[in-house]
DNA sequence: ATATTTAAATACCGATCGGTAATTTAATTC
DNA sequence: GAATTAAATTACCGATCGGTATTTAAATAT
């Protein structure tokens, strides 16, 4: 067992983590043509060549931060999934979890994975795949707590998991969108009430 | 009175109207930073300095084909607002007409309003505000339609209508995002049926 | 001390960016 | 048939784009 940060030749002046996470907010707040290299390198302390040595070329790098994104919603994703309750409460918490982070001034605005969708939707590359399987994994997640719903006899006998699932996590999209565009926190509590009123109860 | 077409000097090889349609539909595809003046030279058949000297800057440019695509979105959405009726069926005709409009695969994919609030949000420029208002005017002629509806007892008394405008106009923008993704027909269609069920009756 | 390894720093590459000056072509007016 | 007007065309501008080769600095290993 080595110690960390011994190597051999000249130590990091940055931390790449911390690099990638600036990364992730400039991409997140002007999008992948609207961010270049040099603002990168600018905004993360990092210099070109050692961006590129480090994470590859500015797809990767854009692949990387988006990644990180995801990687800093899990656990708390992960929390409002593990904790019992009624559907409707957990769908509550879902939205509102969203929104709250959605209202955190301290990060860009909006939520990076729409923008995501949005933004390289017409990209060559295959970037979009990333966000578009996050937010099939997200209506996945959604569904399987609905099916458990439906076999505890919480949901009426007409209801449709798989719709019903289907529409919460488009909420969350169009939360992502009204917040990009300055919606405040009333709007988007508001709007938050109003969709759960599909779930009885 | 006189004939259309018969200028003084050299006449037009392009027609304005034909030029803004085609760079209306390539803002919408790839967004602002990720359209050039080239491509849009290339694409309308109309040189830079012609585009220049008939529309002005990019972002005077992209402005108008944003604004084109409103005029071109208007009759549509007036019909519907004309159209007499339940307040369930209006709100079913307001969204599958969206719905309808994103399947149609001979545009490019998505919405061109949705995809310029998250792809403006960070531009420096005054841009977002083009499509926040076109936005904040949907909601509010949403709202006309439902305090109409509140007046002829249509909703409970408990009903908001403010939320429940705000609420409809904001699916609009959970379709757009979706159909940017690449969702079928059937699955808008199933979110719609779902969202449509806030609604009594 | 010297060699070696790793990363930072600087400078630079061809291509493309938004935008424009200068020139040529095609119509009308006199 | 000039003179005039307006648009198309070509070429070009400095700046910035994504990406890299080269050099310099800072650590370890012998």
């Amino acid at each position: 067992m080595k110690a960390v940060g011994t190597g051999r030749g000249r130590p990091r002046k940055s931390d790449p983590d911390e690099v990638l996470d600036k990364a992730m907010e400039l991409f997140w707040e002007r999008g992948f043509e609207g961010t270049s290299m040099n603002d990168l390198a600018c905004a993360t302390g990092m210099a070109k060549p050692g961006l590129y040595a480090t994470f590859g070329d500015k797809e990767a790098l854009y692949a990387k931060a988006l990644a990180r994104y995801f990687e800093h919603n899990a656990p708390v994703f992960n929390e409002i999934f593990d904790t019992p309750g009624p559907l409707k409460e957990f769908m509550r918490r879902y939205l509102e979890t969203i929104a709250a982070s959605l209202n955190d001034k301290s990060k860009p605005r909006g939520c990076f994975m729409v923008n995501s969708m949005v933004d390289c939707a017409h990209q060559p590359t295959s970037l979009e795949r990333i966000s578009r399987e996050q937010h099939k994994q997200r209506q996945t997640a959604i569904l399987k707590r609905f099916r458990d719903a439906e076999a505890q006899g919480e949901l009426p006998a007409d209801a449709d998991p798989k719709a019903l699932a289907d529409f919460f996590a488009g909420q969350s999209l169009a939360l992502g969108v009204m917040a990009s565009n300055g919606a405040d926190k009333t709007a988007l509590q508001s709007f938050i009430d109003v969709a759960l009123t599909v779930l009885p109860r």
